[in-house]
DNA sequence: CCCTGATTCGC
DNA sequence: GCGAATCAGG
């Protein structure tokens, strides 16, 4: 039942996923049977390709000269990642408290408890601490987390990495 | 060298 | 429309 071309569902998964930030990569590893440059073509054939995007693709081609193009730097926190987890291997940094997570609505904070699949699952702070809680926030379909979190959380893709077959030509 | 996205172009 | 090949940057 190979699918030669993108159903929409496929494209669905592909817009949330991209949006979310994932890499073409990734997305192409979530989706299957697809390599990163069919997603990444499929990306700008719909239009949606400039995200936060990396400055550096936006270069100049000798082939065919582009008109300009706008760089945009997105600011990132100093910390990034799972805090909870850092605690355990590094000494709290007490005059660095803020980082994104703690920019979480407390409106929007859940305990354990109150996790559910609709709700992001990142964990923020010190589990041993009463101030620990979880993001909460929208959780995207089928993924454990809010579409900021997914891209903290899919950011490694050390493996599962496709070598294209590269013969000669 | 690993990765990233961008673009081109034959299909 | 699709995506491999290629490019250019980090």
């Amino acid at each position: 039942m190979t699918v030669l071309t993108w159903s929409d569902d496929r494209v669905e998964q592909l817009k949330k996923l991209w949006e979310s930030g994932l890499s073409a990569s990734q997305i192409a590893a979530e989706l299957g049977n697809v390599t990163r440059n069919a997603v990444i073509g499929k990306v700008h054939r719909l239009g949606l390709s400039g995200r936060a995007k990396s400055p550096a693709s936006a270069a100049p081609r000798p082939r065919k000269a582009r008109p300009a193009q706008h760089m945009m730097r997105v600011a990132r926190p100093v910390s990034r990642g799972n805090t909870a987890l850092a605690h355990a291997f590094e000494v709290e940094l007490e005059a660095d408290p803020i980082a994104f997570d703690n920019v979480v609505p407390i409106s929007q904070r859940l305990s354990l408890l109150e996790l559910n699949e609709a709700t992001c699952h990142w964990p923020i702070g010190d589990p041993a601490s009463a101030e620990f809680f979880f993001c909460g926030g929208k959780a995207l379909s089928s993924l454990p987390y809010c579409a900021h979190h997914s891209r903290i959380a899919y950011q490694p893709a050390g493996d599962r990495r496709r070598q294209p077959p590269k013969p000669a030509r």
